[in-house]
DNA sequence: AACCAGGCGCATA
DNA sequence: TATGCGCATGGT
């Protein structure tokens, strides 16, 4: 990965394959926005930005290199090869046609509390309301940052509301599994930012001390909030995959990596054609 | 107008 | 240990 001032924004040319809307816009991550000129626009860590692809790169907007490489680096996991994890793949039949369809995607280190409490919104229930949900959370009770753009609020002050309170997010059941999990983690009771150097087992234990929170949630906030690239998060997409390809079990169940695998095989399974259940009557012909 | 949604907790056996 | 059901709400 390299990078050249362009004016005041940040070109960044990467030598791997990466898809700046295949990363966004895989069900990884729920605040991104692509505007109606193809730019994507998003906060982390109360850091706005806008982003989008060239023929030369990646063009990030009014980014310095001090910037990117204190957000932005790590954010999109830059210092990881993902042709090497790619690559362990790739003998793999299905695998390789999923990698073909997304290989692109890159797995977002996320803030570790955004993704512990956007996969607890995301239980039972679907991506344009999960997205809603955030989005609500954060104007409500994020920084205003101007510009319409919200932090997203932390676990300490979400940790002193009552669920009622979050009524105006309409998350329904979910509220009071996001307040518990507020307190639970500014409390130290769950340590969300230790989790990362501890073994998988002991991390999906803690977690889910926390009500609302099981194997499959706890899975994501590891994969995708504490860089645990061997989570296995199984939801129904993944299970039907398995069932229906892998019939005699998943062949990279020991992979230090297979949480990337997975991140391949649901968007796969969800978007491509290659599955009857995806193709429309347009794209059929 | 039912049915479903990147699940989980709880009751039942 | 294993199933099944209810859960709030909105989109299709």
């Amino acid at each position: 990965m390299k990078y050249v001032k362009r004016g005041s924004d940040l070109l960044v040319i990467s030598e791997d394959i990466f898809s700046l809307a295949q990363t966004l816009d895989c069900g990884q991550a729920f605040r991104w926005e692509e505007r109606a000129d193809g730019k994507w626009h998003s906060v982390v860590k109360a850091v706005p930005l806008t982003v989008y692809e060239t023929q030369e790169g990646v063009v990030f907007e009014n980014t310095d290199e001090e910037l990117f490489c204190r957000v932005w680096k790590d954010y999109f996991d830059f210092d990881t090869d993902y042709g090497s994890i790619r690559k362990s793949f790739s003998d793999d039949l299905y695998l390789s046609r999923a990698m073909d369809f997304c290989g692109g995607i890159r797995l977002l280190r996320q803030e570790p509390w955004e993704a512990l409490c956007s996969f607890i919104i995301s239980q039972n229930n679907n991506i344009p309301r999960i997205k809603g949900i955030i989005s609500r959370l954060c104007s409500a009770f994020g920084d205003d940052l101007g510009g319409g753009d919200f932090s997203f609020p932390s676990a300490e002050r979400l940790a002193v509301m009552e669920p009622e309170e979050l009524a105006p997010l309409r998350a329904g059941f979910r509220a009071k599994y996001i307040v518990d999990a507020a307190r639970k983690v500014s409390s130290g009771e769950v340590p969300l930012y230790s989790l990362e150097k501890l073994p998988l087992e002991e991390g999906l234990e803690a977690l889910m001390k926390i009500k609302g929170v099981g194997p499959k949630v706890a899975c994501c906030a590891l994969l995708y909030g504490c860089g645990k690239k061997d989570a296995f998060p199984v939801d129904v997409w993944v299970k039907k995959i398995l069932a229906e390809l892998y019939p005699d079990g998943f062949p990279f169940g020991d992979s230090p990596c297979k949480g990337v695998a997975q991140q391949y095989l649901f968007h796969y399974r969800r978007f491509s054609p290659d599955f009857d259940e995806n193709r429309s009557e347009k794209n059929e012909a």
